[in-house]
DNA sequence: TCTGGGGTCCTAGGACCC
DNA sequence: TCTGGGGTCCTAGGACCC
């Protein structure tokens, strides 16, 4: 079965076994409220959704209290007040920072650290088996100490391994390490493990997958390949041999440019002038730029899209147009010009509009690039240099400070954010202050 | 009233070509 | 009467992840 590896697995010591530590911060969003917070250590945490919608993180407290995973916030309120919890919106210019500082922390620990998520990332292991647990420990002590953040460590001989037992570390032990290797990897707790624990198993999987009688990892393990293969295609095989101990999932010391990059948002308020939304288009268009900027790359072609709220009984309409640029760029206002276009053919009036976004396509590296015919080298150079100092100054002292017009000032479509807490650790006059 | 945002990969099927 | 067959490109849809 040669055809389930994909590049196989990196092997930075020639022969010696490579294996894996996941470290997964625990209930990072609200982590990050109560390091910066000292008054919330003892109070209940919760963090909500964009718009203030769904509670999406919950410290171990708010946990305790029933607050349920992804539960609305409205239908929560009368527990979070008569517990005294404390509720914030989504902070990502916090949690983004805090990522960073755990990212760093975690680089002095292993030779190689490939960031997963914003608060998870495998580790390469070169420990022997028996040493693992400590290594672990250390490495949760390390992250604690420097940033704060509490994190569970899970260690296995593949990705898949490492992070099902992360899930180990989180939910059945009380210091949030452990190692499946040697005698832990064994029948008698593969047999106890949910297949819906596994990463790769979603919902519709685990569900196909216990109507064929298949409720736990060892019987995933022993399945045969070509019915797995069958329903799951490669992809299910690949996860059932990385259980089974076998790389198949390699590493990624470089993150691969995005071939897609998309921003969108829900608005605060139902949107129906052509006005607001061209200034959420141009908005959108302005983060996706950035975000295409700072991986060296270019797009060539902008998709908008907008729609209704499906929630609502009201006129439903939802729509999107592609423009295809005449040159690949990273240029904002290129973007937003093309943005306008696509939404200007798209626009109907009198429907209320819940949501819109933008979407590059076709990117490529931008040193690939160089002036046509129509664009003279200095113009060229004229327009980067211009990017490159917006972003520098944004950078510098943070989202937002230098923007475009056509982006508009009040914003009134703008996401609902009311309990935010303060940008502590990126914007200078939000610093916490000691006293 | 509220019900998120941003990605990836794989497969099937149609169009088109030789 | 025969109506093959391989290849590529594109899109839509479905699955997954955080």
């Amino acid at each position: 079965m040669h055809a389930v590896g994909r590049g196989g697995t990196y092997h930075p010591y020639g022969g010696m076994t490579v294996w894996y530590a996941l470290v997964d911060c625990n209930n990072f969003y609200a982590s990050c409220e109560k390091v910066c917070n000292p008054a919330l250590w003892n109070r209940p945490v919760v963090v909500l959704s964009n718009n203030d919608g769904n509670v999406i993180a919950r410290c171990p407290l708010a946990k305790a209290l029933g607050i349920a995973m992804g539960a609305p916030f409205h239908q929560c309120k009368e527990t979070i007040a008569r517990h005294h919890v404390a509720v914030f919106s989504s902070n990502y210019a916090l949690y983004g920072d805090m990522s960073r500082r755990v990212m760093d922390t975690l680089a002095t620990c292993a030779p190689y650290v490939e960031v997963y998520s914003i608060d998870e990332a495998f580790l390469l292991c070169d420990v022997p088996v028996a040493e693992a647990e400590d290594y672990a420990r250390s490495i949760k002590q390390k992250v604690l100490q420097w940033t704060g953040i509490p994190v569970s460590v899970g260690m296995g001989a593949t990705k898949t391994l490492a992070k099902l037992a992360n899930h180990i570390a989180k939910k059945r032990t009380h210091h949030g390490v452990f190692v499946m290797a040697g005698d832990s990897y064994c029948k008698s707790l593969l047999e106890t493990i949910d297949i819906a624990e596994v990463w790769g198993i979603g919902f519709r999987y685990a569900r196909m997958l216990q109507s064929h009688g298949i409720y736990n990892v060892w019987q995933l393990i022993n399945a045969d390949d070509s019915f797995i293969k069958k329903k799951m295609t490669v992809v299910g095989l690949r996860t059932v041999y990385e259980l089974r101990g076998i790389p198949c999932i390699g590493w990624e010391d470089i993150p691969p440019p995005k071939k897609a990059i998309v921003s969108s948002r829900s608005f605060g308020k139902p949107v129906e002038s052509l006005h607001e939304l061209t200034q959420a288009a141009a908005h959108y268009s302005a983060i996706a730029a950035g975000k295409l900027r700072r991986q060296h790359s270019a797009a060539g072609a902008v998709t908008v899209f907008v729609s209704t709220n499906p929630f609502k009984d009201e006129p439903q309409y939802s729509s999107s147009a592609t423009v295809v640029l005449d040159m690949h760029t990273a240029y904002t206002p290129d973007i937003i010009a093309a943005a306008h276009a696509a939404l200007h053919t798209i626009y109907r009036e009198g429907y209320r509009y819940k949501k819109a976004g933008i979407m590059l396509t076709d990117i490529v590296p931008s040193q690939e690039l160089s002036p046509t015919l129509f664009m003279h080298m200095q113009r060229y150079e004229k327009r980067h240099q211009l990017m490159q100092t917006l972003d520098s100054i944004n950078s510098k002292y943070g989202r937002g400070t230098v923007y475009f017009a056509s982006e508009g000032i009040a914003r009134p479509w703008s996401m609902r954010r009311c309990y935010l807490s303060p940008r502590y650790t990126t914007h200078w006059d939000e610093l916490p202050v000691a006293r």
